[in-house]
Order: C-alpha cells, then sequence, then structure tokens
DNA sequence: ATCATAACTCCACAACTGGGGAATTCCACA
DNA sequence: TGTGGAATTCCCCAGTTGTGGAGTTATGAT
C-alpha cells in the first residue's frame, strides 16, 4: 500500500548506517544457503529490508559483493594458521580439530558454505576455496606439499559429506569423535618424509 | 535467414531418431559443466541442437531429464561393488584405484560431476549422490560403517580438489601416484575393528 | 545559508528462465 | 487410402535476473 519513505533517512549519521552491514550479513546468510549463482541480489536486497539499488550503490557488483563477503567476514586463515604452531607431535589432532571446528562454528561456517556451493560453479569462487585450503601450509612446508594437499583434502571431504552430503554414518557422530579417528592420518599425512608412495611402513 | 524445416524430418523411424540420445548427452555435457541449475534447458537443447520443445515432449519435465540422464549413465555402483570383493589385504588400493578411476574415465566423469555440481545447491541431487556414496559398502559390513564413510570421504575429498577446485599440488601427481598415496589410509579405515578413536596403534 | 555528497527509493530494461500451446510433417499400420 | 501418433518446429507467457538511470532526502563541512 503504503511507498516506502523516499531519500536518505533521519538520525543517521555518515559513516555509521548499519545497513551497509545488513546487507553483507543478509548476503553471507543467503550465499551460503544458495550459493553465488541462486542467491539473487533481489532476494539478498529484500532479506536485508533494503532496496536492491542499494547493493549496487554500495558494492557496484555482485561479484565484489562476493568476495567483499567473503574477505570481511573471515578470521579463518588465520585460525587454520594458529593450529600449525606447537607440538609437532599433536599437529594433526590440532589440525583437524581446528579445520573440522571451522564447520561447526556458526559463526564461520556459513562463509565455508558459500564458498564451498558457489566454488563448484563459479571458477572465480573456486580461486578463492584454493587460496583458502592451500594456506600458509605449503609455504611453511614446501617439501611436504603433497601430504598438506592429501590431508586438506581429507578433511574437506570429511566437512563435505557431514555439512552437506550429510551422510548418516558422518552426521551421527560428534565433532571430537571425528577429530579423534581423523587425527592419526592427518598427523601422518603432515609429516610423513617422502613425497610420494614409500611411505607404507606404518 | 531461411527457418528452420518444420514438422518431422524425412528418413527416420519411430523409434530410432538419434534425437534422444543427442539431448541425454548434451545434458550431461551441461550438467557436468554447470551443475544443475546453471545448466539452462534452452542450451542444452541448442548443445543438441534440437530445439527446447523437444527436451520437454520428451521428458517434460528439467527434473526429469536430469534423473534420467544420471540413472542411464550409471554404471558406478557395479564398479564400485566388484572392487569390494578379493584379497582383503589388498582392499585399500583397490577400492582407491577404483574410485578414483571413475573419476579419470572419460565415461563417468561426468556424471559424477553433473551429481557433485548439483548437489551443492539441489537437495535432490545429494539424495542421489548420497546413495551413491553410501552404496553396497554399509550393507556388506554394519559394524564398520564409520571406517566405510571416512574412506569414502577421504577418497570423495581428493577426487573434489582434484577435478573440482584443481589443488596443483594433488593435480600434479597422476592416478597411480594418487592410488599410491592414499591406499594404506582406505586399508586402515576400512579394515580397522574398532568403531572410534582406539585405532591410534599404528 | 550553501552545497557537495552519502544514503536511499522507484522505475525501466534487456536478457534469460522453465514451461505450455499449436502447427507441421512424416511414418506405420489398418 | 485413410488415419493416428510420433517427431519436430515456432511462438508465447509470466517470471526472474543483474544492472543502470534518475530522483529524493538528510548530513556535514564550509
Amino acid at each position: 500500500m503504503s511507498q516506502q519513505q523516499r531519500g536518505r533517512p533521519t538520525g543517521r549519521r555518515t559513516g555509521d548506517s548499519g545497513t551497509r552491514d545488513a546487507i553483507l550479513d543478509a548476503a553471507l546468510t543467503l550465499f551460503a544457503e544458495r550459493g553465488y549463482d541462486a542467491a539473487s541480489v533481489r532476494a539478498i536486497a529484500e532479506s536485508a529490508g533494503v532496496d536492491p539499488a542499494l547493493i549496487r550503490h554500495f558494492f557496484g557488483d555482485k561479484n565484489t559483493l562476493f568476495a567483499t563477503v567473503v574477505a570481511d567476514r573471515t578470521s579463518i586463515p588465520a585460525r587454520l594458521g594458529a593450529a600449525l604452531d606447537g607440538d609437532p607431535s599433536t599437529l594433526g589432532a590440532r589440525v583437524a580439530d581446528a579445520y573440522l571446528r571451522l564447520w561447526e562454528d556458526p559463526q564461520t561456517r556459513p562463509t565455508l558454505l558459500a564458498l564451498v556451493r558457489s566454488a563448484t560453479t563459479s571458477p572465480h569462487a573456486a580461486d578463492m576455496l584454493r587460496d583458502l585450503l592451500a594456506g600458509r601450509a605449503p609455504a611453511l612446508a614446501p617439501d611436504k606439499a603433497q601430504g598438506t594437499a592429501l590431508a586438506a583434502s581429507h578433511l574437506f571431504g570429511i566437512a563435505f559429506t557431514r555439512h552437506i552430503i550429510k551422510l548418516p554414518a558422518i552426521t551421527a557422530c560428534d565433532h571430537d569423535t571425528l577429530v579423534a579417528a581423523v587425527a592419526p592420518t592427518i598427523q601422518h599425512y603432515l609429516t610423513a618424509d617422502q613425497q610420494t608412495a614409500s611411505t607404507n611402513a606404518r
């Protein structure tokens, strides 16, 4: 019925209007739920209680909106990096715990979901995910790049079957059980000396 | 310029017109490349050199087109199941090889890609993927459901980072290297006796 | 008091989406 | 020789998409 009030709303100072953040929040949620393509600019705007054109006003582009969302709401590399420091003999457990915990944390899970959902169709998002997965680790141990990648693949696969495919046997157990079940393997991949198949001497 | 010829083309008997298969081929490719939503009926039709309405004529629905594609092109469970039989001491290598080979085979890879790309956004596709991943295995060894699921997650993760994310360290090595690197872990997951964390005695 | 600028809304557009209707042409069988 | 059905086309529709333009109101600095 009644038209929305037009023009700049009263009582908001230049920088602090919460709308920009509201948009980022809504975008994060919708990207997570539907992936990049299916999350429409209009739906994000509506969910943020805002005119679609505002998104263009603030971010210009759907792409840069997505990039901003991922960049702004991501403490992820930091948390992963932190797990790498410490006693090498418990490295596997720490990394597995840190990584899988990111997927349990209601604050970081949407970002990861958004990234994964989008990475499957948008090469741009795939790049971001790759950087995130590769992260600091290879730089720290360039000779163990393959082991690191195997560990990352394993953890990623578990997150995927747990939170996207929802494999019953994986969703059944709780976080700690999962970490404990996987930690030895991760430890092995991260610390084994050889680069190829000669590591069978378990 | 000239309009396409209308009506039934000459020289084709009732059942054998190859167009239906052409549509299925094109659909498989596009679903694999773009996922369910992004692969438009029109694009599939064009890629098959066919009017979009023909798709409706043959399959009625985009959904049943997808279902038909996946159902028709799936020797996958059979091939996976076969790997389970044989010498238990080389089970891990056989399963890893069989599974990862499915992703290298140009005949089966598109199906898997289509399934995975679509599963991230469409719950329906996620169901199909789950059934495929769970497969026969848990029925064979109900007490090792978790280990089986961990193995599946690991292999799935590797396929994902290799063929979708394209992690350099994973795409760098060839199929056999990968299988060899992963087989011991798979073997362990598939044959370990315990269901939880007490398996650390490597 | 003036004025650029930031925050915001409405409208429009061109493209594309999945789906359906109707026409046309041919084949197979009675 | 009819006639029914299969294969194929074109046209249409209502909806949604990302984006751009133009207008409106308040803020903050001058």
